[in-house]
DNA sequence: ACCCAACATGTAAGTAGTGACATGTCGAAC
DNA sequence: GTTCGACATGTCACTACTTACATGTTGGGT
């Protein structure tokens, strides 16, 4: 369903082509929201028929360039204040760590070495789209201001990420795991309480 | 594909049915990697086929306990060490900020505050998760030391968005929008320029 | 004796997303 | 003038996952 309205949001900034919009999940979205032209293109004809979407210009080679309508625009608004977040989240890397028990030493500390790495790597690169950002290389639209909060997101992920895997790094590695303790604070009531039960081992 | 993996490694852990499987997704693994069960049943179903677990014993209820074979002990060792992690992440509240912009101020406030509140309430309860597992309440088997860096995972991810939410209020509400400098550092070469390029607004 | 919540396992229909295949066009370089 | 890479849109079959439906058991409380 989300990328339903990431089209209707990315179509709300300017008219675009399907073939446009993915070249931009390809190349900025990729990391946050990945979609392939097959689900591009099925989601844009839905948003046509449903009277989110129209045509706004045929081109070459069969270019069909879309513009939102006032109705998409109202939908996207819905969306954005109406609908309730969708929290999941599903990290391969992390679901990964509950087995790091099942893989030797050796085998573990290099794959948290890479996974360190590319973390690290993504940071800086939404960090270098930050700095051009702050720089007013984008000029300072509106939709640029909220893509510069997205980064931020970005930046903050994959920095987590990256300290998150070279902490577990030296956690593992010194063979008497010596873990940094954790400063429970005040014990919580009623909701956490549940949440927590059943966290044990079996 | 995960799924059968973290299945498989959950059973390499002890002997389980998909029930229990089943409580230990809803109430230890739902923030990590949600599962239902219908998903789990027809896994273990296909694992059971492929000869990675067998049945270890029948209960009342049609209740059926698997344990894992050594053949799927080895595959997963294989899938651990041998198969390409899978980076890829969606978070839908990080795809929603690209689309701010569209939002009332007042709506956009109501809305990172209950981010942050949300994303602070899950840090503390991965917090006192390991606040539990560093007292020793889980003991010290090799899977429990696993499960602390996972949980450790969940702590910098919910704290990095809880943060991230709560700057992306003041960024959002001075409406003279002062974002932070982020320094940009060095700038990177090649694998990084291409990953940059096309980043901008149109 | 009865009721009910928790135990326990499944099927079926549908959505979201992926990868492979298919097709054709245009512009620029050679 | 041809070749080739980028442009441009689509279908199809498949996997992953979700929701609703379906069914039956067992133990404990009244």
């Amino acid at each position: 369903m989300s990328l339903r309205y990431a089209l209707l949001g990315l179509l709300a900034e300017q008219p675009a082509s399907g073939y446009d919009l993915t070249q931009r999940f390809e190349q900025q979205l990729a990391t946050i929201w990945p979609a392939k032209h097959p689900q591009i293109y099925g989601e844009l004809s839905r948003l046509a028929d449903a009277g989110s979407i129209e045509i706004d210009s045929e081109g070459p080679r069969g270019r069909k360039v879309y513009r939102i309508t006032d109705a998409g625009r109202a939908e996207m608004r819905r969306w954005l204040t109406e609908e309730p977040v969708d929290h999941t989240m599903r990290i391969e890397p992390i679901l990964r760590s509950l087995f790091y028990w099942l893989m030797e030493p050796d085998d573990l500390e290099r794959h948290l070495e890479r996974e360190a790495a590319y973390y690290r790597e993504q940071a800086e690169v939404f960090k270098q789209v930050a700095a051009a950002k702050d720089r007013g290389d984008y000029g300072d639209a509106p939709h640029v201001k909220s893509m510069r909060i997205t980064v931020e997101a970005g930046i903050r992920l994959y920095e987590a990420l990256a300290d998150w895997a070279e902490w577990a790094e030296t956690a593992s590695s010194g063979r008497s795991c010596e873990m940094p303790r954790v400063d429970a604070g005040e014990p919580f009531a009623s909701r956490t309480d549940e949440l927590l039960k059943g966290f044990g081992t079996d």
